[in-house]
RNA sequence: GCCGAGGUAGCCUAGCUGGUUGGGGCGUCGGACUCAUAAUCCGAAGGUCCCGGGUUCGAAUCCCGGCCUCGGCACCA
């Protein structure tokens, strides 16, 4: 039994095609592997713990579990409408992943892999309790922007060790926390080094893109992991009044599901996680994720005993119409609002995803290249071969009994080998290209025939030509039903044949007799008019976010007049040596020179901004960069997050006011 | 900065253990056909294989240097 498993979607917003991403081939493969007759079970489920949720649940005044609740549904709605089939969807906040989460920790502390400590954590005295993660605000120590507990989210972007942050605010209530010791448990990741290092190199299998992550990060300084937080929402760290973080409980529901699902189907569990050092175990992924699943999770199933994976395939990053994905920029599909709800087949957007490139580039969404790649291949090509074969056997003959041309049989045999090659090194578009090429050598095959002036001269000969051309019909159904199993489904049973027990093979078994209904049109188009609608939504989308990142209120001049703006001569720049942006200047703004530090070094280099002159806010609160003081700012143009100067348009003297 | 991945015609790509004219798809242009959702088929145009140097009889393919793009640099879900 193989084991299939996709990473689990955080159950704290809605379905978006970067999960699709990872979910629609991971479908695809564990569909085409049953068609090459092995046993598979595939499994995922909702990740339901972790501070996040526990936030934005109080904030919207309902539980944890009602938030989790509703996110839940959507995703296996999602899945259902998308033809993504796990044979068991669960959840990490069910009894079951409670009971062999903490049957794992329990593992690790007996093997010595988990120790506490004492450690310093922001404490809110009025609501009296300790604050994880995102429950603190405060000023980063590094470059004094506002930062959360675990990282300057919004300033430098340096992950925040607990204690570190200054003047820590309470999150909910907005009081001054203080700092309180407190016994915390970690994990001793440090001592799966050597472990880990063999097992990246020699023995775990997978996209180049996981691997090669992994292995540069086990070589660089491992560290051990904090394993406990203090939240009521989550499993209980075993004797203490604390939960276990979530992304130890979280891939354990992998284990969990395993047995959830098997004990559903009469199978045992043990056989996949407990059978010894390397199981037939594939983790599909995106590639966000490569740390944990391929040097925490292989540590933890070592240290507690269980099966470590075979595989962990990686997708590549998704952007929308050619812009890095970004929800808060607006360059994101929501798969319920912009996509099903317009009513596009979801087929279409399984074919997209797996074929538009391979599993480990980048894939771009773009309403016009799914237009195309709908019209143009699956209709045009696919679809209409598909139709065209049909319509004309029925309209001409109703039954069609005849000789498969032996041509016929090789060139399905040589698709059918170019397919099980390719998902066996996870290439679906190389799968999805293979049966493009079958439809491509149909059209071909039916046109260079000419059946339709056969039938008036040899009807005999033109039975042979459809038999052959229903035969590859056929095999397209079969091998492109893990890509658009809806449709294909339904002509598979339009055909006859029970496409969930069917066989690669099948395909190449000549159809003796078969009596056909009048056929349906198995793909309708995607017309110019909603193409442009969904662009309009799109961009609309991304004007709204583009506003509320400005988030301007109107101001009155009088706090326009708070700014104190002038032209700065630029008198000396140099880069700051372990940053890629920063650069640090020293600038003449009239009655004295001061130390700026700009981002603008990506951009610029330090001699061709010498000399130049600049608007400089004079009066913003001093602040560190990289351990470097900067008591101004440079004001630029942002053109998609790159800086742009600004110059007067003559010669001004350093320190006019700009107002 | 360090570490990855990658730069092949308008777009997506194959080739990359070096060896005849760098394949394929989409798009474009021309033609053919009419069974079919103006679908299909045939043909054509289109490339400094990022740049520079080197190794070699010979490099997109190997080596060195540079430029550019994307991503990661961790207890962030």
């Amino acid at each position: 039994m193989k084991l299939v498993t996709c990473g689990l979607p955080y159950a704290n917003g809605k379905a978006h095609i970067g999960h699709l991403r990872t979910y629609v081939p991971a479908d695809v493969y564990v569909r085409y592997l049953r068609l090459m007759g092995q046993d598979v079970l595939f499994i995922c489920g909702s990740d339901c713990h972790g501070t996040p949720i526990v936030v934005n649940a109080e904030k919207e005044g309902i539980s944890p579990k009602e938030l989790v609740d509703r996110y839940h549904e959507h995703f296996q709605k999602i899945f259902r409408e998308l033809g993504i089939e796990f044979d068991f969807y669960g959840r990490t906040d069910a009894e079951y992943n409670h009971r062999r989460t903490q049957e794992i920790v329990k593992r690790l502390i007996e093997n010595g892999y988990v120790y506490a400590k004492e450690i310093e954590l922001a404490y809110c005295p009025k609501c009296d309790r300790f604050l994880p993660d995102r429950y603190v605000e405060g000023i980063c120590p590094y470059c004094g922007a506002i930062a959360r507990g675990d990282e300057c989210d919004q300033g430098c972007g340096r992950h925040l060790e607990p204690g570190e942050i200054k003047e820590p605010r309470c999150k909910i209530c907005g009081s001054k926390a203080e700092f309180r010791k407190q016994k915390h448990y970690f994990f001793k990741l440090t001592a799966f080094k050597d472990f880990l290092i063999d097992y990246l190199e020699n023995k775990l299998q997978g996209t180049e893109n996981a691997l090669n992550y992994a292995r540069q990060w086990v070589k660089s300084e491992l560290r051990d992991w904090c394993i406990t937080r203090n939240l009521e929402w989550g499993v209980k760290f075993p004797g203490e009044d604390l939960v276990v973080y979530v992304w130890v409980d979280a891939p354990i529901g992998y284990i969990s599901f395993t047995e959830e699902a098997c004990k559903r189907k009469g199978l045992d569990w043990k056989e996949i996680w407990l059978n010894g050092e390397i199981s037939d175990i594939t983790h599909f992924i995106g590639l966000d994720i490569v740390y944990h699943h391929c040097i925490f999770w292989p540590a933890m199933l070592k240290g507690a005993g269980y099966s470590l994976p075979k595989a962990v395939v990686a997708s590549g990053m998704v952007k929308v119409e050619g812009k890095t994905f970004s929800k808060t920029r607006g360059y994101v599909v929501w798969v319920e609002d912009d996509y099903l709800k317009a009513g596009f087949n979801p087929d279409y957007l399984r074919y997209y995803i797996v074929n538009y490139t391979s599993h480990e580039k980048d894939l771009n969404f773009s309403w016009k290249v799914f237009r195309d790649k709908v019209n143009n291949e699956i209709i045009a090509t696919l679809g209409n071969f598909i139709y065209r074969v049909l319509h004309f056997a029925w309209k001409n003959f109703g039954r069609i009994e005849g000789k498969v041309d032996p041509v016929v049989i090789d060139k399905i045999a040589e698709i059918k080998d170019k397919i099980v090659s390719a998902i066996n090194r996870w290439e679906f578009k190389e799968a999805s290209d293979a049966f493009m090429e079958l439809a491509t050598f149909g059209n071909e095959f039916f046109q260079s025939s000419k059946p339709w002036d056969l039938i008036k001269e040899d009807r005999d000969k033109c039975m042979d030509v459809l038999a052959s051309c229903i035969q590859i019909v056929k095999a397209l159904v079969i091998f492109a039903y893990p890509v658009m199993p809806k449709t294909m489904s339904k002509l598979a049973e339009f055909l006859g044949f029970d496409i969930a027990n069917a066989r690669l093979e099948d395909a190449l078994k000549p159809i003796e007799s078969i009596e056909l209904k009048k056929p349906f049109i198995p793909f309708e188009k995607v017309d110019d008019k909603k193409i442009e609608e969904m662009e309009r939504v799109m961009l609309e989308r991304i004007r709204r976010a583009e506003e509320a990142e400005s988030g301007k209120e109107l101001i009155d001049i009088k706090e326009f007049e708070k700014l104190d703006i002038r032209i700065g001569k630029i008198l000396k720049a140099e880069r700051i040596k372990g940053s890629k942006k920063l650069m640090r200047l020293e600038v003449d703004i009239g009655n004295e020179v001061r130390q700026i530090v700009a981002g603008i070094a990506e951009v610029y280099k330090p001699e061709e901004v010498v000399g130049k002159l600049v608007p400089v806010l004079v009066n913003i609160k001093p602040a560190k960069l990289m351990g470097v003081e900067s008591r101004g700012m440079i004001l630029a143009a942002d053109v998609n997050g790159k800086p742009v100067l600004l110059h007067p348009d003559r010669e001004v003297p350093p320190g006019s006011k700009i107002r």
